[in-house]
RNA sequence: GCCGGAGUGGCGAAAUUGGUAUACGCACUAGACUCAAAAUCUAGCGGGCUUAACGCCCAUGUCGGUUCGAGUCCGACCUCCGGCACCA
């Protein structure tokens, strides 16, 4: 190679001997510790973004990292290749959608393999392969047999432009989590998975891997489940002789126990507040409405079908919905306190939660105040603050301005009163289900996994419907339920597959007869959830698996991608395992030990305020002038017709999420031809702190390029001053330890200790996944390093020297691997690389870490003032007298009453003197 | 509205978890090299004051508190960013 630093040519040269050494391919079985590194799998859209080099830059630093100490890393790659995208390609453009996705699975792979990331690509996965999905519908069928996945007819969530149902988490806000139009309803037949079976595992596995996962992501997982904790309680319901309503109450009996009666259960979390109700309010859709519909007043059932079709309207997060609602005419008996209660319809309940119904108690509920207030309803308080208790009880007062929402003390609640919240909540709930009327309860915002998409583009459900037996599952023998080439993708609301006749038309496994099959295909999101055991046996035709690999390779023990799955993904994910569990197929709980979620790459860009266009991007497109404080105040567009200048007032300035469509996007592929592969991922990883937002700035990639020459030129300058190390395999305790002891405060002893206190700063970095500390820790021994020059040298500062870019070189190797491999066989003169080595970390030596001389801040009264050079062994004592007796101290000190000395050790001498 | 998180130079950010605030990098300024430019190297780079002394004062969103000592802990407030959103 040459002395001078050519990117392209060091990292073509290095991915062409990695691939040739099959250098990241790994076998289970090992007796090396194993380690399995993740990054969440992308859909192939054809073209690597930022965020994906963000992503498999830090776990790729990681994989080199855990090889470099040792352990056999597992590092695989795959595709999560079905879904939307190439459908749509398939009707926008007409392409079949399978060459479309194996086609952009190739200029992806390009791309990484341009990257230089250290993939086993042996073990590639691709969901939309017959050999993958073949295994989702294996899966499939266990949890049809296992009773986790059932059909039901279901109102769901549709969007009627991208033609498909959506799940919950999926339709969230109302509006379609891909494209953003509002989401309506239509009644389908649903495959569910029962994903409600494992809710309370869900939510209580999370104290297994709490120390290894982002806060925030359990946080909103245990958001998304919603668990709460309280009680059913039922009413009775009468028709109580109003005229609004006519004719007896039918069906619409909603609790266990009935007695004969018409009942309604509601649910609570707060049983204590039951003394307050004033009534109760059932949602539109709720069965005990909807069976008597025809027995209202006509101006209430027009209400009610007003406020039912009102709520299937998109909900706006900005604007909060107008509480609405209509007295039924119905009456409800409260159990506890025998009142008659109007029953009421309001649009603020939810059929979907709980049980449609809820007892109305403005008094201590916000949503129940402002609907009281609204229709003027009574108000009266049950609970009180402890200390007002005696006042509500002379007074009758209720002078309350808002809802009072917190725990207090019962009043007005007959026998109940005086105890407190928490004792009523449980004591009311047990003595409800001891007269029969109610029960303590949980329940959870977590519904049942919908997995039927009326899609092409997915795996097959592997189902036959046959006129004589029913509902019938394929059997295991004849999967893969194989995709038909193409469909006709024209239809609206109904699955392509249902109009070819060749996939549609079969026979019955059961009776042989003639069959229709499923022509829904599963949710994408069924893929994601086990990919990640499927690269241990990529190529097994039997079973999803082979056992024995994943017993050695699972859990995943480091999972790194966006947070925006910590809901979906990651919680289908978990459910997974744990019917993987059940199914005696993995033997534990949680498929990943750790998770990191990195922040998003956004552009910087810039929109003209008068006609709201985007001006430019990228940077490099533009000048931009800036006045003494940093502000943007004007810009020029270099491209001919499309100049925009003036002040910053005329440019709006944004900051946003890196995109095709809005054409702020960075090209991959662009960076790597300008500034190499190493340098694109080193800046990525140096620029910010991986789990925050990263900001492009091109001008910063120029700084990683200054610093791999720099350690280039540095290596070239002292590789031909003296001879490579006795060892081999890089730096090892021997190299270092063989050297002799030099002059105290020479720099080669500097140095040495430099060396080795970066080697701790780098590896602690590592182990708590901190990825721009150690660059800059790198950045600083390598200035270090070019403070020292190689005229007339001694031996040992040649030894320090090389001790230095040794353990340098190697600490780079997870950043700038393919600079780190040409720099270390330049180093060790062996032109095999590090691989090939079997090159270590280097090893930190604690004695060559420690300072001969530190420096010791001297404060007085907590103020810094002088600073002293003290042995790093010195006592406190020692300190304390040397602070003393230091000239410059005593300035301050004499003539003064000391009042105490603060010694820490190694840290600081801290003098206070009276005032 | 509820729940999280964060506010440190012109910018991205460090700070051994209560002990020298601003490491490292970007941008910028000056100088060296060059016919010139680029590249590279050297120096400077929070603000202010002064008799210019490796001296003082002020600075980590604001105000207060604890402490010998606070970017870090506590209380109140302000701002920004995320998540959830009629969840009973």
């Amino acid at each position: 190679m040459d002395e001078k630093y050519f990117a392209k040519k060091v990292e073509q040269k290095w991915q062409r001997k990695w691939a040739d050494a099959n250098a990241f391919h790994a076998e289970a079985g090992d007796e090396r510790q194993k380690f399995y590194q993740l990054e969440m799998l992308p859909y192939p859209s054809g073209a690597l973004h930022m965020g994906h080099v963000r992503n498999y830059s830090a776990g790729d630093a990681l994989a080199w990292y855990k090889r470099l100490r040792g352990f056999n890393v597992l590092h695989p790659f795959g595709w999560d290749s079905f879904g939307q995208p190439a459908e749509d390609a398939a009707i926008k453009r007409g392409v079949n959608p399978h060459e479309w996705t194996e086609e952009n699975i190739v200029i992806m792979r390009g791309q990484l393999e341009r990257m230089g990331f250290s993939y086993d690509w042996s073990r590639q996965m691709a969901a939309h392969r017959p050999e993958y999905y073949k295994f989702d519908q294996w899966f499939f069928l266990k949890m049809y047999e296992m009773g986790l996945a059932y059909k039901r007819l279901t109102q769901v969530n549709w969007c009627s432009h991208d033609q498909a149902t959506l799940s919950n988490e999926q339709a969230s806000g109302g509006l379609c989590w891909r494209c953003g139009n509002p989401v309506t309803k239509k009644d389908l037949e649903q495959w569910f998975l029962r994903t409600t079976n494992y809710v309370d595992q869900l939510l209580d596995d999370m104290a297994e891997i709490e120390a290894g996962w982002p806060q925030n992501v359990l946080k909103r997982q245990q958001d998304w489940i919603g668990r709460s904790t309280g009680a059913y309680v039922d009413f009775e319901i009468l028709a109580h002789g109003e005229s609004l309503f006519s004719g007896p109450i039918v069906d619409g009996i909603t609790s266990k126990s009935d007695h004969g009666k018409n009942r309604v259960r509601i649910f609570t979390t707060r049983i204590d507040t039951i003394y307050g109700a004033n009534s109760i309010v059932l949602a539109a859709e709720h069965p005990v409405i909807q069976a008597n519909i025809d027995n209202f007043a006509e101006e209430v059932a027009q209400k009610i079908a007003f406020i039912r079709t009102e709520n299937t309207k998109p909900k706006d997060h900005e604007i909060e919905i107008e509480k609405d609602g209509i007295d039924t005419g119905l009456k409800a008996i409260n159990p506890f306190s025998g009142e008659s209660l109007p029953v009421w319809v309001g649009n603020y309940v939810m059929m979907e939660y709980g049980t449609g119904a809820v007892m109305s108690v403005p008094a201590h509920d916000e949503r129940d105040w402002e609907f009281a207030k609204k229709f003027d309803l009574p108000i009266r308080q049950v609970i009180s603050e402890p200390h007002l208790v005696h006042e509500h009880h002379s007074m009758h007062a209720f002078a309350l301005e808002d809802a009072f929402t917190e725990y207090g003390v019962l009043v007005h609640s007959d026998y109940w009163n005086g105890k407190t919240s928490d004792q009523a909540k449980k004591e009311m709930a047990e003595y409800a289900e001891k007269h029969g009327f109610g029960e303590a309860a949980t329940t959870y915002r977590l519904r049942d996994w919908g997995i039927s998409r009326q899609r092409f583009w997915g795996a097959p459900i592997p189902i036959v419907y046959c006129d004589k037996c029913g509902t019938v599952p394929v059997n295991f023998d004849d999967l893969p339920v194989e995709l038909p080439e193409t469909a006709d993708f024209s239809g609206a609301g109904e699955s392509p597959l249902a109009r070819v006749p060749e996939f549609v038309n079969t026979t019955c496994p059961k009776c042989d007869g003639p069959a229709r099959r499923e022509t829904d295909t599963m949710d994408t999101f069924v893929d994601s959830s086990w990919y990640y055991y499927r690269y241990v046996d990529p190529d097994n035709e039997i079973l999803p698996f082979n056992p024995n690999e994943v017993a050695y390779w699972t859990p995943v023990d480091q999972y790194i991608g966006g947070d925006d799955h910590a809901v979906m993904h990651l919680i289908y994910a978990r459910f997974w395992t744990k019917v993987m569990r059940d199914m005696e197929l993995v033997p534990f709980n949680e498929p990943f030990k750790r998770l990191l979620t990195q922040g998003l790459v956004v552009g910087e860009t810039f929109f003209d305020d008068s006609t709201g266009k985007r001006v430019y991007f990228p940077a490099d497109q533009v000048t931009v002038t800036r006045d003494e404080k940093g502000r943007i105040t004007s810009a020029r567009v270099s491209e001919p017709g499309a100049v925009a200048t003036g002040s910053a007032k005329s440019l709006k300035h944004a900051i946003e999420r890196m995109s095709k469509s809005k054409g702020n996007g960075v090209d991959p592929d662009e960076m790597v031809e300008i500034y190499g592969a190493d340098a694109t991922r080193l800046f990525v990883m140096f620029a910010a702190p991986i789990e925050n937002e990263l900001v492009w700035n091109e001008a910063g990639i120029e700084g990683a390029v200054r610093f791999l020459q720099r350690v280039w030129r540095l290596v070239y300058k002292w590789s031909s001053k003296s001879e490579p190390p006795a060892v081999a395999g890089g730096l090892t305790s021997s190299t270092t330890q063989v050297q002799p002891p030099t002059t105290v405060g020479g720099s080669d002893r500097r140095l040495r200790q430099k060396t080795h206190q970066t080697i701790k700063r780098v590896g602690d970095a590592f182990e708590t996944l901190q990825f721009n500390t150690p660059v800059a820790a790198l950045m600083e021994l390598s200035n270090e390093i070019a403070d020292i020059e190689p005229d007339g040298p001694n031996d040992a500062e040649v030894v320090a020297v090389r001790e230095a870019l040794t353990a340098l070189t190697l600490m780079l190797t997870p950043f700038a691997p393919h600079t780190a491999e040409e720099l270390y066989s330049v180093l060790t003169a062996n032109e095999n690389g590090m691989l090939a080595n079997a090159a270590r970390f280097p090893e930190y030596n604690e004695e060559l870490a420690k300072a001969d001389e530190i420096e010791i801040p001297v404060q007085i009264n907590g103020k810094l003032r002088h600073r002293l050079m003290a042995s790093p062994d010195a006592t406190n004592e020692e300190l304390e007298q040397m602070a003393l007796s230091d000239e410059k101290v005593r300035e301050y000190t004499d003539g003064k009453e000391i009042v105490k000395i603060i010694v820490v050790p190694k840290r600081l001498v801290n003098i206070v003197l009276k005032a």
